[in-house]
DNA sequence: TATTGTTATACTCTATAACTATA
DNA sequence: TATAGTTATAGAGTATAACAATA
């Protein structure tokens, strides 16, 4: 009894061909998801930018002068959360909120040169672990993947 | 300036077409897993099964008197993190933890009647929830996915 | 010594609701 | 009335470290 339990354990390759877990999209992305994350984490190192940080400045650097609500809509997130985020940003001096004359409401995000600078440094250390966390796949495999996660998003 | 910033942020084909994130597999396997898992909870409902508790529900069901290291194992995450799923699960009376002859430190995980039953409609309704959800992807499609998502997991 | 289950604790990420200042 | 940013708060989900019981 316990050890035909413990064969069903072992069997890796046979639990995942026969579970239904393993037919399931969300186990899968949720699964794939965790291994990056966790790489992406390790890549960048212990005071490196945490992967939400690392893509709002993503994008303040692609659109400076963004607003928070906007960046938190392109983002997915709430408004609210972004806060924290772009406080640590600003506290690193990566990002700083600007006034904009017709809108006293708003503040504009406008990454600084050192923000940028960080920015492109951590892009390229983002790619060089996606190329080694993902090297049993091909360029074409990757491309496909892309593909089919937006359109999972694009609804 | 503001008009300008405005079209950037509301033009999203062009954002996602151009955004350095977009063509990055981790951003793009977090928003995607986070529209799926928004959806797989509002299709299980309120009391329904949380998506952690139905994974370790299915592996129970699948592999009665597994234990619990070993099933966190499978699911990949820590023991500690699974006394409360199985806490959980045990409270709602869908499985118990049972006293092994041959090692007293471990308790086989079994599956009720109920839990069984409730893991049986539950996956239905996942399975529909998913089917929905992905209605845009072919079967084919859906396939690839999956085959490219393992291939992550599987290092 | 090593392993199983457990507890305590903390951290990350996110959401909701309510506030303020503006529009 | 509505919107932008903010705060307070709570809830998932996870990890690490230490412990008791057992091997």
């Amino acid at each position: 009894m316990r050890k035909k339990i413990k064969d069903q354990v072992s069997d890796k390759d046979d639990a995942q061909a026969t579970s239904a877990l393993e037919e399931l999209v969300g186990y899968n992305l949720k699964r794939a998801y965790l291994i990056v994350l966790e790489d992406f984490r390790a890549a960048l190192g212990e005071d490196g930018l945490a992967p939400r940080v690392f893509s709002a400045l993503s994008l303040i650097v692609q659109f400076p002068d963004i607003t928070q609500s906007a960046l938190a809509k392109m983002l997915g997130i709430e408004r609210s959360g972004l806060v924290a985020i772009i406080d640590e940003l600003e506290r690193r001096k990566f990002v700083h909120r600007t006034a904009v004359p017709n809108d006293r409401r708003v503040q504009a995000l406008v990454p600084s040169e050192a923000g940028s600078k960080t920015y492109h440094v951590a892009l390229e250390a983002v790619r060089r672990h996606e190329t080694e966390l993902l090297s049993d796949l091909s360029c074409e495999e990757k491309d496909t993947l892309l593909k089919l996660l937006r359109k999972i998003r694009d609804n």
